[in-house]
DNA sequence: TCTTGATCTGTCGTTTTCGTCATGATATTA
DNA sequence: TAATATCATGACGAAAACGACAGATCAAGA
């Protein structure tokens, strides 16, 4: 039952974000200015948005794309884009030069190695 | 100079989680389920993703898609050349999970501070 | 019943992305 | 120089999404 595609959770997230607005589709397709028809066809399926109308809908209704794409089960927006940057962000006056050094140790200790093999896993 | 497209933002990032990551297109093509040639097109900007794709390029990267659509704002050092960063990017396979995990052990272990001093340094 | 609003569904031609493939361009290495 | 790896770029037909629009369906009220 966990096995349903992220495009029928896209189509539930989208109607269900919308009715607690209290929105109909053409008050949606307005702010995201779109026709109120695609609105439609999203909701029932048929249609999947685009990159760009994708974007349209998360900021008209205030939610991350995560959430729209099932990826996340908040609508809100967490400050985690790429988990790397935001440990290293963190980091602070010795810290950060503890990371530095390391990171330049393996970096030069791994240099000479040129050598790209599939790797052997 | 924000009049930055996010179908640019786009492009830009994803060649960035890419290259700290170490990956050749083909490498994240792979992980991706995707050929490495719609890679190349989404790096240059000559196409921008679909709904599936925009998904498999977040779960690949361990990312997330706000990111991706230049959403969220975090990690913009990135591109301004921090040394930390260009020497992340020579790291490979086991060297960027140790530095990864090296990284968040330190940021783990300088969260839990009552005191909210600004610079302890 | 008739009307109205909201949603659903399908069709049209257009645009864009899809995967596949081939070819350049460039840099590095043997 | 020759071989290789990486990335850029374009062409191809197939598939999908696009906006626009026209009906169909259905419920709620007058």
């Amino acid at each position: 039952m966990s096995n349903i595609k992220p495009s029928e959770k896209f189509q539930k997230r989208l109607k269900i974000a919308r009715a607690m607005r209290q929105w109909n589709q053409n008050e949606l397709a307005e702010k995201a200015n779109l026709p109120s028809s695609s609105i439609a066809h999203f909701e029932i399926g048929s249609r999947k948005p685009s990159f760009d109308n994708l974007r349209r809908l998360a900021i008209a209704l205030n939610v991350t794309t995560d959430y729209l794409l099932g990826r996340v089960e908040s609508p809100e927006m967490s400050e985690s884009g790429d988990p790397l940057f935001r440990d290293v962000s963190k980091l602070t006056g010795n810290d950060l030069e503890l990371a530095k050094n390391f990171i330049k140790m393996l970096a030069k200790r791994n240099k000479p190695q040129r050598n790209k093999k599939k790797s052997d896993s």
